[in-house]
DNA sequence: ATGTGC
């Protein structure tokens, strides 16, 4: 059997874990792997690497699309002014979106075609971990006409929403689980059939409820959207001969794409550019982390108050009424945003459009909803 | 990541 070498995708000055780096060697020696590359924000996750792209040929692995099937990033302008924005009584009106939304959420995935399923109460809700939804202004455009033919007009606010599809992507990793353990599917038979089905059901359900998530959060401001972009970074599709698996990967060969900074830090839009085949079509999903949770917990709980944090280094407000969560997803606990551009810019495989700036992020107003 | 786990 023949092993492929997986290349990562970073300049010998970024810090890379060498625990995400075995991850990775060991995935790219699966079966059926024909291809496997680290991102810049490549990082260790449970068993396999986070950050990471791997090809395939005649088998797909579920575990390595992981449980939150299509999770990813939806940019939507909104006319709210740049200029003046209302900050203290943004960060007011902004509650109600922790508990399930009030209106008919079979529905709104109706609308879209899409079938219900036991997981629709959680439609429209952004979840926990790393997801978040963010006001942002644009700071600098870097690439005018990219952002000209995206509508981006600096004078007002986006609306930046990392979501997924909650409890149902893990329900459908789990009844594979329950079956085959962290075996393959050979593409081709029912069971493939099936979860492919299911796996694209929950993509559609992903990017259905980013949406909803901008509506409930525009309403709260009485803000009109309109969308720009939604890209998926967790899921298994077809390129060529290969099946591309992107766990915390997003596409290079679907148009431009938003890379979240942590969330005291720059997100930006990018466009990919040059051999994107050398990178796996794909490109970093964010800056990725640099301690783990509980590492970030110990860490930062001795030197920062909770009040350290609901206000950032670039003066935006973090709303995140879980105290954990708080130093779980504190900037510190992230790389560098600036230095994954970099990698990518150097590799050349992405340029950017444009530098968004953090002003409301929206984590959770707390267990009890608001 | 998780209508989260005893």
């Amino acid at each position: 059997m023949t092993t492929v070498s997986p290349r990562v995708i970073a300049s010998a000055t970024s810090w890379i874990e060498g625990e995400a780096v075995r991850q990775l060697e060991r995935t790219a020696a699966l079966e059926g792997v024909r291809m496997a590359v680290g991102l810049p924000d490549l990082h260790a996750g449970k068993g396999h690497p986070i950050g990471a792209v791997f090809g395939t040929e005649g088998l797909i692995y579920p575990f390595l699309v992981g449980g939150d099937i299509g999770c990813g990033m939806a940019l939507f302008s909104t006319d709210l002014s740049a200029r003046k924005p209302k900050r203290d009584r943004w960060t007011t009106k902004l509650r109600g979106l922790d508990g399930p939304w009030e209106g008919d959420a079979g529905a709104y995935l109706a609308e879209r075609g899409l079938a219900p399923s036991d997981f629709d109460g959680s439609l429209g809700t952004i979840g926990g971990g790393n997801h978040f939804a963010e006001l942002q202004s644009i700071d600098a455009i870097l690439d005018e006409p990219v952002a000209a033919a995206l509508n981006l007009d600096p004078s007002r606010l986006v609306l930046l929403v990392h979501s997924g599809s909650r409890g149902l992507g893990e329900s459908i990793l789990r009844a594979h689980t329950e079956r085959f353990r962290d075996g393959p599917l050979a593409l081709g038979t029912p069971d493939a059939d099936d979860y492919l089905r299911r796996h694209d059901h929950a993509m559609q359900w992903a990017r259905a409820s980013r949406a909803l998530i901008a509506e409930r959060f525009a309403e709260c401001l009485g803000a009109v959207l309109s969308p720009v972009l939604d890209i998926f970074h967790n899921s298994v599709t077809p390129r060529d001969q290969l099946w591309l698996h992107r766990k915390g990967a997003a596409p290079a060969d679907q148009g431009p794409v938003v890379i979240p900074g942590s969330r005291g830090h720059h997100s930006y839009l990018v466009v990919p550019q040059g051999d994107v085949a050398s990178s796996g079509f794909s490109l970093a999903h964010g800056a990725g982390r640099k301690w783990t949770r509980s590492d970030a917990r110990a860490r930062l709980k001795p030197r920062l108050r909770p009040e350290d944090l609901v206000r950032t280094e670039l003066g935006s407000d973090v709303i995140c009424e879980d105290r954990d969560l708080l130093y779980e997803e504190a900037p510190d606990a992230y790389k560098s945003i600036d230095r994954v551009l970099a990698d990518l810019q150097e590799a050349g495989v992405a340029r950017p459009v444009a530098r968004l700036r953090p002003l409301i992020t929206y984590k959770t107003r707390g267990r009890d909803g608001d």
